[in-house]
DNA sequence: CGAGCCCGAAATGTATACACCGTATGGCGA
DNA sequence: TCGCCATACGGTGTATACATTTCGGGCTCG
């Protein structure tokens, strides 16, 4: 070990608490591992040992074991036995298969949600949208990934069919993390023209086969702009672990 | 409370455990259940104390709390605090938005799964077909709806997209766990005439649009089978104590 | 006689101790 | 000098002890 700054180290602590968090409910522990790795603060690989975050949020080792395995149980972490739970890093088969099941997913969500959403709900959608391009356009880009996660995510939240909200909700995060970890160096991750600003317009309008069009080839357009070529896990090791100059 | 037989009692070990599990790992506690609750032999609304759970499988409460997170991670059991988990009791809104997203999901499974079966999956699809006529005919239904499950999620777990199969195993177990708390009394759960058997024809014959309307069309009748319109006890509480008399 | 209160059994919530496993370090030998 | 092996360390796996809460029975008071 030498000149790390490797993403296998055990610095999950400046991504996960910028303040103390002295004792943190499980349910926090875990939506503050789920935030980190949304907003790719957290990046595929990273490792995250048990006692590291008891100490961090000031509890035991059993809180921080159930906040893992649930994030585990959402494919978030990869637990295997013995060894320290790492964020996802999901192969090219299945990186496919996520955006395949999200194109089904969110498809359909917009359709039920377009045209449900009250005065005050599309306000905050436009708002979201509004950030996010401020974000862009000042080079933010920690802001800006944010705000685009939480564009769908807010779609999700509020579609009627909460079951297929949860799903697509689960399936951003999952495509947060192959977006990290096959992202082109320096593509504008989720941030394709104006897919969202117009969403929210077809939304408003009540436009959901449109609003699923558009979704579907947003998703498309996004998965296009990956790296999904290499198929050999060692040059995806080499790649991530790279020094990073 | 007086002549209960009501689902709320601590029977779970004949439904668990017909013979001693010592020392058991948490993936086979958790599948126990899982398998326990499929199959309806643990109705909605179970009542699975962790002391019981863990004297009955020879491990500690760790264990089994670990296996009782992954299971609600799955919607499998509710879990609040200081009460004991139960297995879950879905309401008739969240019971309409299950059946709404199996219908999204499988009919895209079946699409993709059409035509990708080599013989001898072939064979094993269609003897499990039989074997739940055979089960249907004989009257019993213990097998009967073990087979009915197995069919579903046969052709989830061949789905070329393993993302969209698990999702659909998940759907599948909650669709069991509503049926048992919905049906009317007698009705066949899931054996609706030859829905199963010409599934599988279409299936083999690479006839994924059919196949994905015909699954669709299954669940339509499935959820039109249930009593849906009687409201919860709880829900006619809070509506009656709610603000705004 | 009924309603309310108190208390105890039993369940979960949390922390901690100890055993086991995997890895990395450092020494030893060819 | 290079490669192999033993040992130490850090990590997770599991069990257990203790604190806290909930629910029920039974007593007492009005």
């Amino acid at each position: 070990m030498a000149t790390d700054s490797d993403s296998g180290n055990t610095n999950a602590a400046r991504a996960l608490a910028p303040d103390s968090h002295r004792k943190a409910s499980d349910q926090s522990i875990y939506e503050a591992i789920y935030e980190a790795v949304l907003t790719q603060r957290l990046p595929p690989g990273s490792r995250l040992p048990e006692v590291a975050l008891s100490e961090l949020f000031g509890v035991s080792r059993s809180i921080i074991r159930k906040a893992l395995t649930r994030l585990a149980s959402d494919h978030v972490i990869e637990q295997r036995p013995n060894q320290m739970a790492m964020v996802a890093r999901p192969g090219v088969d299945e990186t496919r298969q996520i955006f395949a099941a999200r194109r089904l997913v969110e498809g359909e969500v917009m359709r039920l949600t377009a045209g449900t959403l009250n005065k005050t709900r599309l306000q905050e959608l436009k708002r979201l949208v509004k950030e996010e391009k401020s974000a862009h356009q000042s080079g933010r880009d920690q802001d800006r990934v944010h705000c685009s996660m939480e564009v769908h995510r807010f779609l999700a939240r509020h579609c009627p069919n909460q079951v297929l909200g949860q799903m697509m909700r689960e399936l951003v995060l999952r495509t947060s993390i192959v977006i990290a970890l096959y992202k082109s160096p320096g593509m504008s991750a989720c941030f394709l023209g104006d897919d969202h600003a117009r969403l929210a317009e077809l939304i408003s309008q009540g436009k959901g086969d449109q609003a699923a069009a558009l979704a579907h080839r947003h998703l498309c357009a996004l998965e296009e702009l990956l790296d999904l070529n290499e198929a050999d896990p060692a040059i995806d090791l080499a790649r991530i672990l790279r020094p990073e100059a």
